[in-house]
DNA sequence: CTTGATTCCATTGACGCCCATAAAATCCCA
DNA sequence: TGGGATTTTATGGGCGTCAATGGAATCAAG
């Protein structure tokens, strides 16, 4: 599966195009569609995106977790699902920032790519930072709470 | 299965025609049935739509949860089903939207689709963005009941 | 012949595709 | 190891194509 890692920060020229940094690239390279897919991320401003093996993943989930009526349901696929943007790659690995969703993340001139494992953000450059300054203090907490490895046997 | 993904807001011309959505075209594109089928949604104001295998598995559904002359069954299944439409896509894309179920929906002259994963919806524009604003806040709880992925590299 | 529906054509504007340039990273070999 | 050459990446711009939309033409029926 997709791993994104690193932080990139790219420039958005006048079109709205973006170069998605070409570790991102190779991630979500060999699936079906050859692009990433955009949505709005739940909590803040910005922008969470993955291959779309992931949204078929999280539509599945969607769907079996929940009944096909659900008001849960039809809330989460609402925000996610509805919000969501296919963003195919130019024939250059660029893709096209739709505008809502630019102006959603408050993303001008340039774009903070931030790999989080299965998935990635995007941030306006400067929230981007705000954000992380809050984030750091309190992942030592949060990591002690991860569960042990399974013991490394090869397969 | 197909996934609808995105919203797209379309002009409805004074014969009731519509485009459909390219991407939405091109998720049932290889159905027996050229086209989409819509019905009215339970809840709310608006339309449900999907291609016509979907519809073949709730109908399956509906008759596999319940029972062959199950109330609940009837219900469901005058609701939807008698309800439905099929429409075929014209040469360019575009269905025409029954009265009916266009004054249900408090559809004029633009029509809203949102996709949903395995279906996608239609609504009146403005009333969709009162549905988003009030669905949004609830998704955060909602997205939380999500079970967790199972650890990758399985299946 | 009139009315309504369906197919066909015309316009326009956005977007996908291609090329060009420049910078940066990588490779290769002396 | 260093320096030059080659490849990859990032970014800008131009142009062709297709999607969206409106309207005309064709067809079916009463």
């Amino acid at each position: 599966m997709a791993l994104f890692l690193s932080t990139f920060t790219m420039k958005v020229d006048k079109k709205g195009r973006v170069s998605v940094p070409a570790p991102f690239r190779a991630a979500v390279d060999g699936g079906s569609f050859k692009g990433v897919v955009v949505y709005r991320a739940l909590k803040g401003h910005f922008l969470e995106g993955a291959d779309l093996a992931y949204l078929e993943d999280l539509s599945q989930k969607i769907y079996s977790d929940f009944g096909p009526f659900d008001d849960d349901q039809m809330a989460v696929a609402t925000a996610i699902l509805a919000g969501a943007s296919q963003l195919p790659f130019d024939g250059d690995g660029r893709v096209l920032l739709p505008p809502d969703l630019k102006e959603f993340a408050g993303i001008e001139d340039q774009a903070t790519f931030a790999g989080i494992g299965h998935k990635f953000q995007v941030w306006n450059p400067a929230a981007f930072e705000a954000h992380k300054a809050a984030q750091l203090p309190l992942a030592p907490k949060a990591a002690a709470k991860l569960t042990p490895f399974p013991p490394r046997g090869q397969s």
